[in-house]
DNA sequence: TTTTATACGACTGATTTGATCGGAGATCAT
DNA sequence: ATGATCTCCGATCAAATCAGTCGTATAAAA
């Protein structure tokens, strides 16, 4: 329950990619293109494209066509905020259908309804979390490459 | 995106309902039947019962078979939290797929993932969020029944 | 024993989601 | 400049999940 779906993950996964390629210890901006982190991470390749030109139309990343293309960050990782990632991805965010309604399209049970006030309170708390924690705080604690790790043993082990 | 079920928009109506009636400014517990609320709340009588059924084989209400027969709060609404309702009734509840699995079911993608351990950390913080409010915090902001307005203006409008 | 209510399981239709295919546009090499 | 290649892009298809329905069984009160 609750459970973000397969685009959402395979687009946190692509912009954490994109991001540490980009802004990583390696120092040089590289473009990054869908056969490459779709191979990397196992995805199906015309799936990921799917998302990533979704979050290119939302303006989170930039395409570049032709040979030698592929996607760059369209802004810096601190101001990718998550809720805007699953926002572009997934439509807008609401625990439930009558989060913002407009007047026209109640739900039927709207006027007897005595659980919306809390849970709008519950929406709004998980609205902020979301929208505080940005790509640069996801990069910070990449659980399985350690940059120390690499000087330290240097067995073939470059990414 | 990340909108729960009907069932737990249901099941929280419900809740709310008996727990009203149970607790509420009457002062006498009512056995609460499931017609009753379907009604009230304009709920598919059949899927309301399933609802209520799972609710029951949590411990969370306590059915009373036969006629006159119903619903009641199994345990004070203080120690109702959203958290077991939702569980209850959608299975555990967690963002990602890879959230407590076992070493055997690990998904693809695992050991090149990038973002499991800061979307675990979201995940708890939504699940504290769920776990801290109870069904008696919702009780306390329903915006339709207000006792004062009772008391001050007595126009017939008693729900 | 009849009435009234919940309990339980199987089934259907619809919505959502995951995945796939063919084409359009841009860039580099010649 | 032009062709060939590589990419992005939009439309389409199949699978899984979910909301809702139906029929039957069981239990308690009158």
């Amino acid at each position: 329950m609750l459970k973000l779906s397969k685009k959402a993950d395979y687009g946190l996964m692509a912009l954490q990619h994109i991001a540490s390629n980009q802004y990583g210890d390696v120092a040089q901006a590289r473009v990054v293109n869908t056969k490459e982190i779709a191979e990397e991470y196992h995805i199906p390749v015309e799936l990921l494209a799917k998302v990533l030109q979704t979050l290119s139309k939302s303006g989170i990343i930039e395409s570049h066509n032709g040979p030698k293309g592929g996607y760059l960050l369209g802004k810096n990782p601190r101001e990718i905020t998550i809720a805007h990632v699953l926002e572009s991805l997934e439509g807008p965010l609401g625990i439930m259908d009558c989060s913002h309604e407009k007047d026209g399209d109640a739900c039927m049970q709207r006027e007897h309804c005595n659980i919306r006030t809390p849970l709008l309170k519950i929406q709004s708390s998980i609205y902020q979390l979301l929208n505080n924690m940005t790509l640069q705080d996801m990069m910070g604690g990449t659980p399985l490459i350690t940059i120390q790790s690499v000087t330290t043993e240097q067995q073939g082990v470059e990414r």
